[in-house]
DNA sequence: GCACACAAAATTGTCAACAATCTACTGGCA
DNA sequence: TGCCAGTAGATTGTTGACAATTTTGTGTGC
């Protein structure tokens, strides 16, 4: 008769537990690796067969999609990878600013050796990837940098929204990243550990701001990679204000 | 073959648009309003028979509220209306006070008579409510000053975010305000718009800061509303460590 | 009397068929 | 030819029945 909330069991382990969610993942990499590119539409029979599942399996990995803005739900016209404008590029990076503001300044008073050590380990694979050239590696992992920040601020609410945050992030960069990135991102990870362990929470702040604001500077708003499947884009045409 | 992205048509009205939103809207006043006591289990087809609605569709629902954190969704075991502990009222707080700081921030800097307006406009109705003494109406518009903020400040983004935490800081001030709640909600609301108006960021932020303090040191965090079914409470002893 | 195993009931999880809707195509008409 | 209505196909939305799981109830042995 008494309600145990428990844990929802959310193992994130790459392990085979809850389809849907392994489902999610899969959906997820190949969003923010490009394979499935903005605008495409998701016919759900056709990934139900795919990945072998029914499709209310797929259609409550849209839901979780959706719910993180990487898909739009269109009703009865179905799935389709979002395409965020330049407009929610600079709003996903304003409010980045303006929570990871809050982050930094509570990871700045609140360090300990600890702490400090688990971002070096951090760096240290940021580095690793960047020496590798994995790509891939390397993205991810300046995600989970941010991630990693928002955790030591000791805020499940924060962290959680971050993560949904930066998931958004990713999907934009993907969009709109130069086609040649310098992506000195590691570099400016590296002052942010000295800014966060050098005890001062204004530094700290407005070294996490020039670094959010430089991300989204290296981006090229107004010049977004055309996918195989923008023939707008591909021909030069816009299907609005088409004209001979 | 090009998506249309569209509006997901969220009619906020209180029309019979959409079932499930409509249920979503009923469910959630009813928690809001502890007609749903905290741990209180749902179960799918008593609430499908009420509604006169399929089970799918109660289902949805919990999708959402589970996702606003409202219930907990426990796997094989069912819904249960969720109920924050000490911790994670302290955690929404402090959420919202980083992130009102950024939005209080930036609505003074970019204060125009035509926002301050629509504050003062929004404050009259909270000080009618409170002549009324019509608490429900006094507990919304006290949330939708702080949305309104939001929006002014220009940020879709936060302001979603901002939306589902204002809800989830209702359950927790449902569960443990003060039997008597002098809540002064809207005076300091009233310091607000002057601060706002003032141009002083820095001031605007520290209000912002005093009041959400405020409104969570009205808590009595140690001291739960216990509810009907809540008999630990009741009976003065927990299960856990339950002695003769 | 208590603990355990077993059975019955209640509840949630899943799926596949059907209905509703949208898209694409065909053919007729001006 | 160009435009529009009507139709066939493809896709999403919904429901109800069935399977799996948990909870409750019962009985037996110690």
């Amino acid at each position: 008769m008494m309600a145990h909330p428990a844990e929802p069991a959310r193992y994130t382990g790459s392990g085979k537990l809850r389809p849907e969610e392994q489902i999610y993942r899969e959906m997820l990499g190949a969003i923010l690796d490009r394979r499935l590119e903005p605008g495409m539409k998701l016919v759900e029979e056709d990934l139900a067969k795919t990945f072998g599942v029914s499709r209310a399996r797929i259609r409550s990995a849209f839901l979780q999609l959706a719910h993180d803005k990487l898909i739009n739900l269109v009703p009865n016209r179905g799935a389709f990878i979002a395409e965020p404008g330049i407009n929610e590029a600079i709003e996903v990076f304003s409010a980045r600013r303006m929570i990871e503001d809050g982050v930094v300044r509570k990871v700045t008073t609140h360090m300990t050796p600890d702490r400090a050590t688990q971002i070096r380990d951090h760096l240290a694979a940021e580095h690793q990837a960047q020496h590798d050239g994995d790509h891939r590696a390397r993205i991810i992992l300046s995600g989970e940098f941010h991630l990693l920040l928002a955790r030591l601020a000791g805020n499940l609410v924060i962290e959680e929204f971050l993560e949904r945050l930066i998931l958004r992030s990713s999907l934009i960069i993907a969009m709109y990243e130069s086609p040649l990135p310098p992506d000195c991102s590691h570099d400016e990870h590296d002052a942010l550990l000295a800014a966060l362990t050098g005890g001062d929470p204004d530094a700290a702040a407005a070294c996490m701001a020039r670094h959010l604001d430089a991300i989204r500077d290296r981006l090229q708003l107004d010049h977004r990679k055309p996918g195989k499947t923008d023939f707008a884009r591909i021909f030069g045409r816009h299907p609005d204000k088409a004209a001979g």
